[in-house]
DNA sequence: TACGCGTGGAC
DNA sequence: TGTCCAAGCGT
């Protein structure tokens, strides 16, 4: 078959494959609404993306919605305190990207009129927003024939021309590969769909190549070596950290304190405590880091969280007392209207639990 | 280019 | 207390 045959086939089938089953998301505008003449939102379709960096639909879905229900509009949210939307983005991780939907947010009421630009180039200028989500935004909202290029077009492209060389070096060839076959017509419909083979039929594992529209062209799947691809570096093992957290409560109030606006967790609270090292300290020696002088209970068991880079223990303590000026006391029963991430929310269970 | 950056689910 | 992974971006 002619290359440029094989294009417009690999198009046409994989656009035949989204029309019959292509799958319903919150912020995807569907077909039949479509028709009715329902365009596309970019504030909302510009959040779900941010959202759904390196994070899957069923973490999003419910944040997405308390997104749109506090913040319906990019003015609300560019309005609103930083912390307000730190708060409502603590659990769903990576918070430079909520820090960045704040700015952005602002970016676009005080330099775009309130309006969010309506090209990939446009788009790539705006906080948080990089090559995929810009070209996202632009083919979703406006038809603009980008090049989506996501982790499961990654793995989709290599896999059908089983590129040899290994990610992340591989990113540029791939990204070719992809744009060879990528549809102007139906630039947004074409992305959607890809994202959508890659997710639910070309998986990381126990790829569905039966049911593939790809599969006259897969060059990985006819050899029976999917699996295989993309080819990747292997990963280093996590390193350990170790450290001590101290949940002072008094009158129905725990003491917290912010973390730097920058780094791990920026600008998110935390329960103040002792630095992260590679060892194990002695309880006397964590016990110098505490808040005050109180008599400490330290919790049995180590509160463990796995972050992207290291894992971490923490040994969690405990005691009554309020005469602590030096940070900020949190009323137990609003809890949830602070920035805190899930990390301390173990702890605080934890520490609740003694 | 390579690394720092969260979290929870599937296996 | 394992491994891998998810609609990446900023530095």
């Amino acid at each position: 078959m002619k290359s440029s045959q094989q294009i417009v086939r690999l198009r046409k089938t994989l656009l035949a494959h989204y029309d019959a089953c292509g799958r319903s998301l919150p912020w995807r505008i569907r077909p039949e609404d479509r028709a009715a003449g329902v365009i596309a939102d970019p504030y909302k379709v510009w959040l779900s993306e941010i959202m759904c960096q390196q994070t899957t639909v069923s973490a999003v879905t419910p944040y997405w919605h308390k997104f749109l229900q506090k913040w319906p509009c990019v003015e609300n949210l560019a309005c609103a305190p930083r912390d307000e939307v730190l708060a409502a983005w603590a659990g769903l991780g990576y918070y430079a990207r909520a820090r960045n939907l704040h700015k952005c947010a602002g970016m676009i009421m005080d330099e775009f009129g309130g309006v969010f630009p309506n090209t990939e180039a446009g788009l790539l200028k705006l906080p948080g927003v990089g090559p995929y989500t810009a070209a996202a935004i632009s083919s979703i909202c406006y038809g603009e024939a980008t090049n989506i290029v996501d982790g499961n077009v990654e793995r989709v492209i290599s896999r059908l021309r089983m590129v040899q060389a290994l990610l992340p070096k591989a990113r540029t060839e791939i990204r070719i590969l992809a744009g060879v076959i990528a549809d102007p017509k139906r630039a947004g419909d074409y992305g959607q769909a890809l994202m959508d083979l890659g997710s639910q039929v070309c998986k990381p594992k126990n790829p569905k190549c039966g049911m593939c529209p790809w599969e006259f062209a897969c060059l990985a799947g006819k050899a029976g070596v999917a699996e295989d691809y993309p080819k990747k570096i292997k990963k280093q093992t996590r390193p350990v950290r170790y450290g001590a957290v101290f949940y002072l409560e008094n009158g129905g109030e725990i003491l917290l304190r912010r973390r730097p606006d920058k780094g791990l967790l920026g600008g998110m609270m935390e329960l103040p405590g002792t630095e992260w090292g590679a060892e194990r300290e002695a309880v006397d020696k964590m016990l110098a880091h505490a808040p005050s002088s109180h008599n400490w209970q330290q919790c049995a068991k180590e509160v463990s969280h796995v972050f992207t880079h290291f894992t971490l223990y923490l040994n969690v303590f405990v005691a009554q007392g309020g005469d602590v000026n030096t940070g900020i006391w949190a009323s137990l029963d609003r809890l949830d209207t602070y920035a805190l991430p899930s990390l301390m929310r173990k702890a605080i269970r934890s520490a609740q639990s003694l």
